[in-house]
DNA sequence: GATGAATGAGTCTTCATTCAT
DNA sequence: AATGAATGAAGACTCATTCAT
């Protein structure tokens, strides 16, 4: 292959690697994918990851980093809109799937696991679960202003709890449940978060 | 010699040997930690381990059903209990927190993760899930039956949620999540669940 | 192979890899033997070296200490003596070439080669110089108490000189030289160094 | 252009490089020094090497050569010189460290260790010691005619031993040896063959 | 001529597993 | 049954060399 110099060309060699990794650790785990399997996927040879990432640990952190991007970018998205959460909480539900796909999902709990380890990848996944909850406790702000929630709730809590809810579906989903299951689980629970079901 | 002296010796051997698997595996993860680290820590020695289990893999599957064994003995007593699930959504949070450890929830998590591309794993998972599912829809049934829950809901989607809410919790806690912000969002989310926060 | 517990045999399997890595280390330097040459050259698998030598380097340290070791003791055996160095030269020249083989060396060639870059080598190594210097001048001093040498020499000089002959002609010897002529090198300048030249 | 300028400026670049390859081995050692590490320092780029040298070996033989051939003049013009040897004992040594600096030093220890293995090296080695022993064997000569040696001595012998003397000597100064103890061996000894110490 | 991105062969090291005792 | 020395397959990483620009 020829070398290209622009800065584009690395830019992009960068982000297949990224895909192909995130494709090889979805597949078969961080420990158990190899530098040569990431090669081969994303069409460089062992020797070129080498020039982008400077350790199989470093390409994970990039994976890392990468991914968190994306989530937050559609976690921003999806919660940034004016529509309300309660009535259109089953186009949420579609939406936090476009734009994180499996194996990223996948990726990013293998990152949380880690995280239970590795001191900077907590930290990195720490600063993004503070990001996260200023999104959703904005949204719920935005809601008791509306008058769709009350004013006395705890809206931290409640955003926690909410986090706490899309996770745990990230993760059955993951597993192997059902889909449509899944779906109606999220849209029930949060409608009875907002309405009771008492 | 007694055979059951020696069967019930061999039980509590392989017993200590699961436990200090699990440390090991929560504290390195499966494929860091050396079969030399769990010999160690549970004072046997290395070929020792094969003679009560296979293989590294197999020690592995043995942890899972061991930690599943746990979590369910702990959630049906925690779901079994008269007691109120709103009223007393902190005591369950405590609960939680005691039967199984730190070190069994970053091994279930290990495992959720294994299972996306283990097919067995994921078989007993299911199941696992299967049966948890039962044990909280069960309780919401008892809800409806009390008049704590409205009949029309979905008690599936909401055992579901349930759940779900549970393991992000799970996972937000290992990760490093306070304990205190925790179990509120815990609490409060239960609380508006069926009270609703509208 | 069947583990045998003796230290002896594990002082054996020590010694032949000792040996086995100097002739590899001789013939095709540090850097371009490899740990399977030594391996196979030794009769044990590649695994068994690392149970005996924690890194490639550290079989490299061991086996200077023991070079300097066969070293010095052939060194003090050859002084200790009762001989008159000036008039038997030649059979020190025959005398320190039994103990210490080509490959020995030339590997401590290579150690003092390496010692100009690193700190713990080099620190081995003028330790071994000390004890060398010892040696040496106190076979002068007893050769002025002889009095076959007068009292106002610097015997550390001489001394360090005798040592700098003697690294030369073996320097000289492995690099090639024939060995007949570095005899009479050693005789003849040990004779002039006693009696003169003018 | 030019061609002369043309030539002179390769001819630069050529020197550069070398004096370049000779720090980076002298401080690491040929095989651990990367072809990435001289074309740093010599401030070219690495594709640029392989255009005066067609491997990393042809390098070092490169330097070798060159190395000699400093070694070359610098004995020859101590030794061609009318001084007398053994008055001006410290003359000569603080000479013998001018014109051949300490990273040539050890990169010929070097060249020699490797002349061990290496056919095509231990030639020019070889050589380079014939050169260099009618250097020191006819100035012996001349001392015998101006009466300050004896006739009877085999000053192919002396020549030998001198030139061990030498090389040990440097031997010891690249691994750490005191600068003055070094000084003094070399006149001292110097003194001795041609005084006699008896 | 000069560059430096790309390559992939080569090697150290680890560790699950075996088996003689 | 229990041990732990021995094995060797496997994989991360390096770096001399090439060649399109």
């Amino acid at each position: 292959m020829c070398p290209k110099v622009t800065t584009q060309y690395k830019s992009e060699v960068r982000e297949r690697i990224i895909e192909s990794a995130v494709e090889c650790f979805a597949k078969t785990g961080f420990d158990r994918t190899r530098m040569d399997d990431i090669a081969n996927l994303s069409d460089v040879s062992k020797g070129t990851l080498y020039l982008y990432f400077k350790s199989k640990e470093d390409l994970f952190y990039g994976i890392c980093q990468s991914s968190l991007k994306k989530v937050k970018e559609q976690l921003t998205s999806m919660f940034i809109t004016k529509e309300n959460l309660v009535s259109d909480a089953e186009r949420f539900y579609d939406y936090f799937q476009k734009g994180v796909n499996r194996s990223r999902n996948i990726v990013i709990l293998e990152m949380s696991v880690e995280a239970t380890r590795n001191p900077r990848l907590r930290k990195v996944l720490m600063q993004h679960q503070v990001n996260r909850h200023q999104v959703i406790s904005e949204f719920i702000e935005l809601q008791i202003r509306k008058g769709f929630a009350r004013k006395d709730i705890d809206k931290d809590a409640i955003a926690s709890g909410l986090i706490g809810l899309y996770e745990g579906l990230v993760l059955d989903k993951v597993t192997g449940a059902d889909d449509s299951t899944n779906k109606k689980a999220w849209s029930d629970t949060i409608r009875a978060i907002f309405a009771g079901i008492g």
